[in-house]
Order: C-alpha cells, then structure tokens, then sequence
RNA sequence: GGGCGGUUAGCUCAGUUGGUCAGAGCGCCUCGCUUACACCGAGGAUGUCGGGGGUUCGAGUCCCUCACCGCCCACCA
C-alpha cells in the first residue's frame, strides 16, 4: 500500500464546489470558444434554450431541476466534442417584476401613482441591480456551466434593439396591428392581461333574474306590467346593456324580438334581438347584451352592430353612465343596483350558481373585459408556421404527447395582445401625430416625421405602453446571438439544438419563441423542445412564488451538495412527469456519492507499489487481468452502451439508474472486492497485480466520465486525482465521453456464475443461523467451463463466502461422496455451481433449517419447472411464437429440470 | 363540454418497441463497526401491476369500458 493523492477522507461536497466552479472559471472551459475548450469546430454546435430566470427571483427547485437538466445536456455534447452553449440570461419579468416592486413600495408608504414614471423606473433600476446577482450565483451553486461572457438581460440594449427591429417588421408585414378590442383588463395591475394570464377560478355566485320592460310601440314608454326576465351574475353591467337576446326559434320571444325594452337607470331603450348563440334552455333564455364588457357579448355585439359603451374606469370604477352609480365600485354598484331594482319590483329572484370566473394570474383580482385600444399581434399565420415546422419534424417537441397539446392551441390562437399599461418594460416604438396616424419606428428615437401625415418628430408623441414580458421573451434565441445583426455567433449558434422547459410555459413561451422565430429570422429556433415534468411540493401541489410554498434549495445543496440535489432530481424522473420532491431522494443520491467517493479513495489507495504514485494511465495489460477484471470492464463497456442509448433517447432517469446500478451494484460490490483479494495478495506476480489495479482505473475512470454530466463537482474532484492518459486535459468538464469497448461475455457469464455461487452460500449460512464471522470449509463443484474462472478467483471467493478451506471437486458424484460425510453441511445449489458448507457438527436445529430452505427451493423451482413445461406443452407457443424465445424457454426448462433433480437428490427423494 | 396524465410493494416512483420485468430508493425485520465507505456491508419480508372485458401462443406493457385523483384547453349569461 502506498500514500493516497490528496483526497480527504470524508466526502463533504461543500468542502469543494465553490472551489472546482472557480477552476472551470478560471480554465475558461465553458465557452466553446473559450481558451479552455477543447470543442472540434468540425462537429454540429450544441445550443440549450434556457428560460431565462426572472430577474427578481431567487432559486426554487423547478430552476434547480431545469438547470440540471440543460446543463447535463451540455456537458455531455461538451465531452463529445461539440461546441457547445449553455447561454445565461436574466428575464425582466415586467408585469412580475412591478408586482414585487409594488409590494415593497406599499411597505414604505410609496406607490406607482406617488413617485411617477421616471423616478418609479429608476427605482426599478436599483432594485433589479441588486437581485439580478442573486439567482445567477444560485444558477453558478447548483453547477450550470453557463457561458457567463454571453449573459444577457431581456432589458439591455442588445434586447432592446431586437425588439424594436422586430415589432417593426412585424407592423410592415401586418402581422402586427393597432385596434380597439375586448381585452382583459386587472383592476389590480391596472393594465391588459394577456388571456393566458387569466386562470378561470370556479367559484359560487348568485345569478339574478332582472324585468326589463318592453316599450309601447305607440308611445315609446315602457309598459309596467310587461316585461323580459334576463339572467345575470353581473348586475352593475346592465349600465352598459345595448340588447336583450333571444334564440331565433325560441317561441316564448318570437314575438318579442323587433321590440323594445329599457335598461333602468341609464333608461336606455334597445332592441329585442335574435342571436342562435342565446341557449333557450339557460337562465330566462333571454340574455342581456353587454358588448363592451363580456367576450360573448361583444361578439353579439359586433354581428348586430350594438353600441358598445364602456361604463368602467380602469379602477373598475363605474364610469361615463350619467348615473349616481358613477365612481362607485364595481361590487358597491352592484350592491346598490340590486337594492334599488328590487325597491322598483324588479329584481325577480335570485339563486346560488356555480361558475368560473377569470382571475388575474398576478394579482388574483377578477379581470373585466374591457374595450380598450391596444397593439396585438396577428397570430394566425403566425401559427401556422409554427404547426407546419412541428409537424414536418423540423422541430419535435418531447415528449410526444405535448405534440397534441401544441397542436390543439395553435390551431384555436387568438391574435396577441401585446400592449401592457405598465411602466417597467419595452416601450412599444410607435408614435401619434395630433391627427392619430401612428408611426412605428425601429430607430431608438422614432421616426423623423408622421409616415402618414408627414408632420415632424417634434409634434409626435410615443405611445405610453409597453410590451408584454413574452415579447422580448420571444426573441430570446436569437436576440441574444446579436439579431438583427448577421453575428458571428447567430451564423454558429442558430437555430438552437435543445429548448428546455417546463411544460407549464408552452404556449407563454415556447409558442411565442416559434412564432416569433419562424417569422423573422427564417427557420425554427430549435431543433427539439424536451418538456420537463413539474417539481411539487411533498402534497403535489405546484410550487409557487405566490403561493409561499417555495422550497430554497440552497439549503438542501448546504447540506447534502450540488451533485446530490443535480442526482436526486433526475433520478427515477420520466420527461414531462411532475415528480414530488422529498429530502430522501437526495439523501440518497449524497450517500451514492459517498460511495463514490470512498470508491476511490479505495482504488488510489490500492496502487501497487510497483507503479509509480503520478503514473501516467495505461491500459491494463490484457495477458494478465483476471476473471473478474474482465468481467469489470465487460461491464463498464455494457454500461456505457446503455448510458449512450439513454442519453440519445433523453432518459435522463435511465441514464442515473444505470450508473447507481452499475456504480454500486457492479464496481463497488463485487468489482472492488473481487480486486481486492488480487491486489494484497503478494504471491502473486507484480504484472498481474498492476494489471488489475489499471482495469480498476480504467472502470473509474469511464464511471465518472459517465456520471459527469449528472454530479460533475464530485467527478470532477475524484477524476483529478486518478491516472491521466498523456492525450487528456487537466479537467474533466472537457475530457472526452467514453467509447464504448468490447464486451466479454464469456468472462461475464463465468462471474455472474460466481457471484451467485456467493450468494446462495451466503443465503444459506443466514438461513441456518451460523456465525457470520465464522471460516467454514466449503466443498464445491462446478462445470467444467467455470473451472478456470473459479480457480483464478479461489482466493475471492474464500474470503467472500468465509470459506476455509475451499476443497474443488471434479465431479458432482465427488462433492456428494466425499463432503459434509461427517453429518451436518449445507447443500448449495446455483445454477452450473454446487458446493456444500461443512458446518462441522450435526446440529439438528441447523438441519432443519437447511432442509426447510431447500424444501422452499424445491417447491419454488418445480412450480416455475411445470409453468415451463406447460408453456412448451402448448403447440401454439411452440409454433407462433419466435424461434429465439422457444429456445429460451427449452433452455429455461432444462436448466429447471437439472435443478429440480439436483434438489431432490440432496433432500434424499 | 373537450383533451391529457396518473392509478405497480407501507411511502415516493422506474418499468424503452408485448415474451425470466414483477423492480429501485426510503421505511421495516435479522445479523455484522471484516484494514474504501455505518452516508456502510450480508441476508429477509411485503404487490391477483385500480375494476371489468377483449386481442394474442403469451399483456403491467396493445384495444374497449368503468371508477377515482390531477392537469390543460373551453364564450354559456
């Protein structure tokens, strides 16, 4: 034994991830161009998509997860040698942004109304200077190897002047356009919502029955004792109530329709009118017509060409009715307007309803529709490129469920409103002259004069509003490579290769990214969307910021590690599958890289003296490996062919239960101990010795090459202290991936065939209670093909079964004459291995024991032998089914048949 | 009202094209501090794979249907 390199003997990550980030850093590894990458410009470039974080945020699993996942993305086509991006960025998050602003100003006794625009921004300013360092030190703690020199802000110039270009180009081409239409508006926000911004909350309200009296034809006053019932849940909107209409072959109203009735307070007479939207069977069947304040209604609205007169400020005040009800609330309106129809003898009834009402995503306040003048993007052949792109293949979007989703919204889109009356944001480049002709403009200081009118700039004023967030969030892929420029970098690095996201941000995002892409720049933005599933809290519900039940996971990566919490949350995960998050899960991944750890230790600890402690690697010398050495390396090769597949097929969750398998299960358990025995063992020759010690090097080494991408502090830490070949560099973050190097199945099956001899002595020594710590001789026989194997791994397999001494015998007809003759001796039978453990005395109670548990075998291996025998038994089996699995199950029986027969022979039957 | 997902050991979840796939982790039980690791090692118990029907030589794995849970989309006042 010799001096281990420096590795402390206690695994404690915090200990060392600070330190290993810092030399990635330092090395400049992770910029493909970088003066540490070692990428071949000859390969494919890989580019993740990221959603840039809000910059107001701080970190919460769902960023730790997609974090993870983007950066094992890339660090895997890193070490296959493609120039790589994983390109950082921050989101203004207008709308969000103000809403936490807002919160703290109210603390301090300010508002948006109080300090105004400017000093309202420039308060904003300082703010998102002081958080935007937070997330992205999370972003660097949990290990994204982002390109920190390409970090970009949707706010900065850079984005600024993609914005402008694009909306510009979009007015020229009429994608974009500028119209009064029903919008959602947020008495909270105090500005137009998005519909997705909307989240319809069922709750349970009233539903009114109202009278509007018909009008005397002759007279044109209305008539007290007739009347039309409608039914509303919204009773302050008959303010703004331009009809009343009914179903066409609605016989109750056909005579009505033609009329007139009059809408109290604002004594408004409208017409009775005949619309096949109106459900005769709903309410009264007679629907009151509100065009400036309901979706359906404004639809009605414009068939009939109603007016539309709009009766609510952007307080949701009442407003512009000429009524006492003006500057009331909505809900005090509403209050005193059921008060006072009831007081006329016209509030008919009212009655509990169960509805859904929409709710501001921000702000929970319940959204008006409202007529409002707005910019709005013009979706449809938007769309349809976008719907043309996924369905060719041009971009796939996984998993292939969400396909049909995608499919279902963009076919439904609704043109995009994307003006937002708030403050912190891209101003929308358009200017009106005092004549309303509007000129958009991609210069940063407007357009020299109306394009309309040609009045000049100075009598142009800028349109107040700004962009919803999404916008410039839609330009991200290539706003950030310098489009509209022609970059070097959007030659390299557009389209991208993988967009990563959740899949709760497909239509907000992905869909706008699409759109958005397709149109200005010519080609989908990326090759593939990869949906990730959702973190929930521990009860499944989702983790929210406003719902307060945010997990920080800076605590879990105090505490247990970056590569833990990076392992836990890929681990047993399937793509789009929401998954629970539970400390358990990454204490297990911590105590996984323990073993890992001690591993290693272990392997460096174990260096032949022989070999010099700063060796440079060398390949095990095949003339000398072992049985198990083999065996190790058919399995590293095997591993790595399934981690390959895995990773191409996006099973990230594969791709780590390989490795934890192959890791623990394989290396540790059986390849480390097997070695062992080798390595100590000082009779042998130092060849031999050293050949063994290189193929355990040779196994770690493609191990943390493998688990890099998933754990790549630990694996980065271990890999320096282990042997380098002369043609790697000093990091592991720009080694490369392994190949994948030839099985051996005949050393793989002669070891597996050991190992379970292991085993089962070991099963039958803890059935029958003996002394663990107890050297017990061991007899055995094996096939002849197993002879060699077992000879060369004599010395492991007497330590690992306690066997002293281990007698071979040649023949079964041997093992059984001449072991455990004395009395007493448990009968082990695996497969081509037979072997008896002399217990050295004739203890009854041993023998019961050793008799009932192979009485168990028995009986479970006959049941599985007359399964077998029934499935050969059966000529359409035989027949149908393929040669290759007929031949398995003739095998299965036999090998069953041989067992059987073995067992009743030991039991005396 | 449409659409999607889930329902597999006590808990959290894997199970790729139908044929030793009935699994993992945690928890639980019995041993053991054997010179990499007690954040460990050895061994063990637990499931008619939500119910029913069908296709097939063969189904957790495909089809139909029902039940419950969750999500998305949707203009019913």
């Amino acid at each position: 034994m010799t001096d281990e390199r420096e590795l402390p003997k206690a695994y404690a990550p915090a200990a060392f991830e600070h330190d290993v980030y810092e030399r990635w850093l330092a090395a400049d590894v992770f910029a493909p161009d970088g003066a540490g990458s070692t990428a071949d410009w000859s390969l494919p470039p890989f580019v993740i998509i990221q959603p840039p974080p809000n910059v107001t945020g701080s970190l919460h699993l769902g960023h730790a997860q997609r974090t993870t996942v983007e950066d094992l993305m890339v660090r895997h086509a890193r070490m296959l040698g493609r120039p790589s991006l994983f390109l950082p960025g921050l989101d203004h998050a207008s709308i969000a942004a103000q809403f936490v602003l807002d919160g703290i100003l109210a603390r301090e006794g300010e508002s948006r109304a109080t300090l105004g625009r400017e000093r309202y921004l420039e308060r904003m300013a300082a703010f998102v200077a002081e958080t935007r360092e937070v997330i992205l030190a999370q972003q660097r703690r949990v290990g994204g190897s982002c390109d920190w020199g390409r970090l970009r802000f949707t706010m900065d110039e850079v984005s600024a002047r993609a914005v402008r270009e694009a909306f510009t180009r979009l007015y020229q081409r009429d994608l974009a356009y500028r119209a009064e239409a029903l919008i959602n508006w947020c008495p909270g926000c105090r500005t137009s919502v998005s519909d997705l911004e909307v989240i319809p909350t069922p709750e349970t309200g009233t539903i009114w029955r109202l009278r509007y009296h018909l009008l005397d034809e002759a007279t044109g006053e209305p008539i007290p004792d007739q009347f039309l019932t409608v039914a509303t849940t919204r009773p302050e909107t008959i303010l703004g109530d331009t009809a009343v209409a009914v179903h066409p072959d609605d016989a109750r109203y056909a005579a009505l329709v033609g009329r007139r009735v009059r809408i109290p307070f604002v004594d408004r007479d409208v017409p009775v009118i005949a619309d096949p939207v109106v459900d005769p069977a709903f309410g009264t069947g007679a629907v009151k017509i509100t065009p400036a304040h309901d979706h359906d209604d404004h639809e009605t609205g414009v068939r009939h060409a109603l007016p539309m007169p709009t009766i609510l400020d952007d307080a949701a005040r009442i407003a512009n009715t000429g009524t006492r009800y003006d500057g009331m609330d909505r809900y005090e309106a509403r209050a005193e307007i059921l008060a006072d129809l009831a007081a006329a003898g016209d509030l008919e009834g009212e009655a509990p309803h169960e509805m859904v009402i929409g709710r501001c995503q921000r702000s929970n306040d319940v959204v008006e529709p409202r007529l409002k003048t707005q910019w709005f993007v013009r979706t449809r052949p938007l769309a349809a490129a976008a719907l043309e792109a996924t369905r060719s293949g041009r971009t796939r979007i996984l998993p292939e469920r969400f396909e049909k989703v995608w499919e279902h919204w963009m076919t439904n889109i609704r043109d995009w409103n994307v003006s937002r009356q708030l403050w912190w944001g891209h101003r929308i480049p358009a200017w009106y002259c005092p004549d309303g002709h509007a000129s958009v403009s991609a210069e940063p200081d407007g357009p020299a004069a109306c394009e309309v009118c040609g009045r000049p700039a100075s009598e142009l004023t800028r349109d107040p509003d700004i962009f919803d967030t999404w916008f410039s969030s839609g330009l991200w892929p290539f706003s950030t490579l310098g489009w509209p420029d022609d970059t070097d970098d959007m030659r390299r690095f557009y389209p991208g290769s993988v967009m990563e996201t959740g899949y709760d941000i497909l239509f907000f995002w992905v869909a706008r990214m699409m759109m958005l892409g397709i149109e200005l720049t010519g080609e989908a933005p990326f090759h593939t969307v990869y949906l990730s599933g959702l973190i929930r809290d521990p009860y499944g519900a989702k983790m929210s910021k406003t719902k307060g039940n945010t997990v920080d996971p800076l605590a879990t990566i105090d505490e247990l590690g970056a590569d833990a919490l990076r392992f836990a949350l890929v681990h047993g995960t399937t793509p789009g599958q929401d998954q629970r998050f539970g400390t358990a899960k990454v204490e297990n991944a911590r105590n996984f890289a323990n073993k890992l750890w001690n591993a290693t230790r272990y392997v460096l600890g174990a260096r032949p003296s022989s070999i010099p402690q700063h060796a440079e690697r060398r390949l095990p010398d095949g003339a000398h490996l072992g049985p198990g050495d083999r065996w190790l390396l058919s399995r590293v090769a095997a591993t790595t062919a399934a981690v390959d597949k895995a990773m191409v097929e996006y099973n990230f969750g594969e791709v780590t239960r390989l490795l934890y398998d192959a890791i623990w299960s394989e290396f540790c358990d059986w390849g480390i101990e097997l070695a062992k025995v080798r390595l100590t063992d000082e009779s042998l020759p130092a060849a031999e010795r050293e050949a063994t010690w290189w193929a355990l090097v040779e196994a770690l080494d493609a191990y943390l090459r493998l688990l890099h991408p998933v754990m790549p502090f630990i694996t980065e830490t271990l890999w320096g202290a282990i042997p380098h070949r002369a043609s790697d560099p000093s990091l592991l973050i720009v080694a490369r991936w392994p190949g994948v190097g030839e099985r051996d199945l005949g050393a793989e099956e002669q070891v597996e065939a050991l190992i379970e001899l292991v085993r089962a002595v070991r099963n039958a020594r803890a059935d029958a209670k003996l002394e663990p710590a107890a050297w017990l001789p061991l007899d055995v026989y094996v096939e002849p093909e197993l002879g060699g194997a077992l000879e060369a791994l004599r010395p492991a397999l007497e330590r690992l079964s306690r066997a002293r001494p281990l007698r071979r015998h040649l023949t079964r007809e041997d093992l059984h004459g001449t072991a455990g003759a004395g009395g007493g001796g448990l009968a082990v039978i695996a497969g081509p291995a037979e072997a008896i453990v002399g217990t050295g005395t004739a203890d009854p109670a041993a023998a019961d024991a050793d008799r009932a548990r192979l009485e168990k075998e028995l009986a479970d291996a006959e049941r599985l032998l007359d399964a077998a025998r029934a499935r050969l038994a059966n000529e359409a089996f035989t027949a149908k089914a393929p040669e290759a699995i007929v031949a398995g199950a003739r095998a299965r029986e036999a090998e069953l048949a041989d067992q059987v027969e073995r067992l009743r022979d030991r039991l005396g039957r």
